[in-house]
RNA sequence: GCCGAAGUGGCGGAACUGGCAGACGCGCUGGACUCAAAAUCCAGUGGGCUCCGGCCCGUGUGGGUUCGAUUCCCACCUUCGGCACCA
């Protein structure tokens, strides 16, 4: 008679044992101490410590990590697995808010419980290099990188149109406003204009569409595209159109230059600073209006409006007096806020023109050669552009440029639960910097985290009355904090040298476990975080900081898990969180369905009778193997069961390390026990329970570890991962396949060692085969060594 | 509108390099055990036809390449994602 198989039990004792054991901690390399080839750095997103605890998505990220982490450990690997907390944020301070409370207490009682939850999951985490961000010894370190970004003049102050969400009362970034809405709360963003702190992703603009990775590096070709969408890097031409009554020059950005004969007026954006200046008051009016409404409905209007500024500008290459428009057609964040307009050849001007009745001028040709182009007639187009820009490159009026999509990331917020920017505004010297040896500036304690029209940070006077660092005058501090996404693209960094207190981190260390060796989280980061962060990684590496130019060298996107939408949470009332999962079937079963319920990267719907399958699987292992541990250990010999063994290995050592695909595994575990169970008294049948239990320990760590004990060894979690033996996947005979005219027929064991003409005699020979030839003439023959005769008959 | 990804049984999905479509699991059907139920075990399970030997059809739709296509090519349909008055 065996033991029941009782998750609870046997999960919560083994977690202490590998607790004791320190079971994942790896530790840092010494000075001079050569890198191993084999270390891995494998990384999954930092969670947010919600208080709703961990859901799915936390669950399926994590454990794909876990997979890799104890497939490469038991492989030979170092591995670095760590975790951390995204801790400061929006939600513990509207918390704060609505319950009252502070937002650390409520964070860090969130982190407590989450961190309980992991543990529970038994999930393989060196939890020595734990890092929270709103730690003041990590949030230090923020500080100290944001003050090296401000001296290389990469992070700076200025007064922009900028994101405003109504709702959570701060700036937000161009990343997370989604169709004109907050991306966090939904509310309907405004554009302000206000002086903020930005950082100049701009300036790598090129470089982040350069994925610059290391030997053996992988982005998903989705992500790469998705970026460089949104640098949106177009190639033309910045030509200056002279106003000679106002003796100005407009600069406006084209990638058309090849049409500029064809321009025949010129637009500004309502926001341009010209309509302000210069305009008459009719387009004045027009313009406050038109730039007043949000953008989203700027581009829903199907009709173009607009109105005549009063003046004109000279077009460089002919001299025309071109009319000068303001519309909101024309936006001012993108190029320079003003174009050059060619009705003949842009959609948008064509319809402008035809609404307000301006001249339109064809100048490149059907043929795609240019036309009325004084001068340039019967050039191809581009080479035309390309003459019409050097031309005026030699007057001074024009230079071949680049245009971005990307904007420069604005990183101040005013609210409270963030890292301050550790900067002190003097009336006498302007802008200055807490010098290095006065960090952390303390997140300081307010009366009240709700904003009223300043950063709730200003209402502490104590707090932000300070001394000039420079002159000793008096001076305020600035009362916005950071983007929590400032601390988010330097976390990864961190984990590696946590515990060190002179610098965030020491290059060295980065530059053995780093660039990150897998990197798995959603791609709803795609342009925010991921781009962030390989801006960081870039700068600091242009500091001599680190010895790599991208943060993450494989990079995979996990799906998202549905929890029931309609039928399940409507007749059950609620749905079932992991925590509920664990307490019914364990950890085990938890890890191990969520991985089977498809592939990891394809969204997928919690189903509770798939979990029952899960659960069924792993008591029949326990039941199956428990038995066989009773037998004494003979010789497996080489019968299909030991072979059906080694054919496992081969199977998940390649889903897992090369495919990246953690489903079929399972699936190849299950095959093994089904056919251990149906012959139990054969041979291998030990040596099949024993890699049974071994491969599925990265799913299921506790039930195998306690079978693999029972089986009579010891601590599986450093057992060598097994390795498949190519005798035994060698084969003697397979099992030949005939086709006639590329259809199925007959299949049949036969020797390996057979000749191609032995195969096709033997296929023929085959009476089914005969049944469909007929007395037909084979007309060709194609042989598959190994695989197959196909018979071609006509 | 432009760019990208994906469509396979009742369901999740497998088939990795062009070679047996539907592995594995869920669900369902029948049976065993049981007073009964749960649990467990056994058998079956893409559709149609069948003289019970088999035969035909079948991977979104239509074409193509090939001895052979879920896999490659073209067109279309549907779904999802990114960008979008970006000059």
């Amino acid at each position: 008679m065996t033991d029941r198989y009782d998750p609870q039990e046997i999960e919560t004792r083994w977690q202490r044992v590998w607790e004791d054991a320190r079971a994942f901690e790896v530790p840092n390399p010494e000075p001079g101490q050569p890198a191993p080839e084999t270390h891995w750095y494998q990384l999954e997103m930092l969670p947010y410590p919600s208080g709703n605890g961990m859901h799915m998505g936390h669950v399926l990220n994590y454990t794909m990590g876990d997979v890799v982490t104890h497939v490469r450990r038991r492989s030979g690997w170092s591995v670095l697995r760590p975790m951390g907390w995204d801790a400061f944020g929006l939600p513990a301070e509207n918390a704060a808010i609505r319950e009252g409370g502070h937002p650390r207490e409520i964070t860090e009682r969130n982190i407590a419980t989450i961190r309980t939850q992991m543990k529970r999951l038994g999930w393989a985490i060196d939890w020595d290099r734990e890092v929270s961000s709103h730690d003041p010894d990590y949030y230090r370190w923020t500080q100290w990188l944001f003050l090296r970004f401000f001296e290389h003049d990469l992070a700076y102050r200025k007064e922009a149109p900028v994101n405003w969400c109504p709702n959570d009362q701060t700036v937000i970034a161009n990343e997370y406003v989604v169709d004109g809405k907050c991306e966090r709360c939904g509310a309907e963003v405004e554009l302000r204009n206000m002086t903020q702190w930005f950082f100049r992703t701009t300036a790598y603009a090129d470089e982040l569409l350069e994925f610059e990775l290391p030997e053996g590096g992988e982005w998903p070709e989705r992500t790469k595209t998705i970026q460089r969408n949104w640098i949106g890097r177009s190639e033309g031409a910045e030509i200056l159109f002279r106003v000679d009554e106002l003796d100005l020059d407009l600069p406006v950005f084209t990638t058309r230059a090849d049409t500029l004969f064809g321009a025949t007026f010129f637009v500004v954006a309502p926001e341009h600073p010209f309509v302000a200046a210069h305009a008459t008051e009719e387009a004045q009016v027009y313009a406050r209006h038109a730039g007043a409404r949000k953008s989203e409905d700027r581009a829903a209007e199907t009709e173009k409006t607009g109105v005549f500024t009063g003046h004109y500008a000279t077009n460089p290459v002919n001299g025309e007096r071109l009319p000068i428009w303001v519309a909101d057609y024309v936006l001012m964040d993108y190029g320079t806020g003003a174009i050059m307009a060619v009705p003949a050849h842009d959609e948008r001007d064509r319809e402008f023109a035809e609404t307000f009745d301006l001249p339109i001028v064809e100048v490149v040709s059907e043929d795609g050669t240019l036309v009325n182009s004084d001068g340039f007639d019967g050039k191809p187009a581009a080479e035309g552009a390309r003459a019409i820009v050097s031309k005026l490159e030699e007057q001074g009026r024009g230079k071949a440029t680049v245009s971005y999509r990307l904007r420069d990331w604005s990183f101040s917020r005013q609210r409270y639960w963030g890292c301050p920017i550790p900067i002190i505004h003097c009336e006498r010297c302007g802008v200055v910097p807490v010098p290095d040896d006065q960090l952390p500036v303390l997140l300081p304690d307010v009366e009240d985290y709700a904003p009223k029209g300043k950063p709730p940070l200003a209402s502490n006077e104590e707090w932000m009355n300070v001394t000039c660092p420079s002159c000793g005058g008096p001076a305020r501090r600035d009362a916005d904090t950071m983007d929590t996404f400032v601390d988010s693209s330097w976390y990864f960094i961190r984990y590696v040298d946590p515990h060190n207190d002179e610098l965030p981190f020491e290059r060295r260390v980065v530059d053995y476990w780093m660039p990150v060796s897998q990197y798995i989280g959603g791609i709803d980061h795609a342009t925010g975080h991921l781009l962030y962060s390989r801006f960081f990684v870039k700068a600091l590496n242009d500091f001599g900081m680190l010895g790599f130019r991208e943060p993450f060298s494989r990079l995979f996107h996990q799906g998202w898990v549905q929890m029931g939408g309609t039928k399940m949470s409507k007749t059950k009332g609620n749905v079932m969180g992991p925590d509920d999962i664990v307490a019914a079937y364990g950890a085990d079963a938890m890890r191990t369905y969520i991985l089977f319920m498809g592939p990891a990267d394809q969204d997928m719907e919690w189903s509770d009778s798939g979990i029952e399958g899960i659960s069924r699987f792993l008591r029949r292992l326990w039941r199956v193997v428990d038995e066989l541990a009773e037998h004494p250990a003979g010789d497996p010999g080489d019968g299909p069961l030991v072979r059906k063994a080694h054919a496992t290995i081969s199977k998940v050592s390649d889903d897992v390390l090369r495919r990246f695909q953690f489903h079929t595994p399972i699936s190849a575990v299950m095959e093994l026990l089904n056919d251990l169970s149906a012959a139990p008294g054969d041979p291998g049948a030990r040596f099949a329970a024993e890699t049974a239990v071994s491969l599925i320990q990265p799913y299921a760590p506790h039930i195998a570890e306690e079978l693999w004990q029972r089986l009579g060894h010891e601590r599986l979690w450093e057992q060598p991962w097994p390795v498949a033996d190519d005798r035994f996947l060698a084969r003697e005979t397979f099992e030949l396949v005939v086709q006639v005219n590329g259809k199925l027929r007959d299949r049949f064991e036969v020797s390996v060692d057979l000749s191609e003409e032995e195969l096709v005699a033997r296929a023929t020979a085959s009476p089914k085969v005969q049944t469909q030839l007929d007395g037909k003439q084979i007309r060709k023959t194609i042989v598959v060594p190994r695989k197959l005769v196909n018979l071609v008959v006509g």
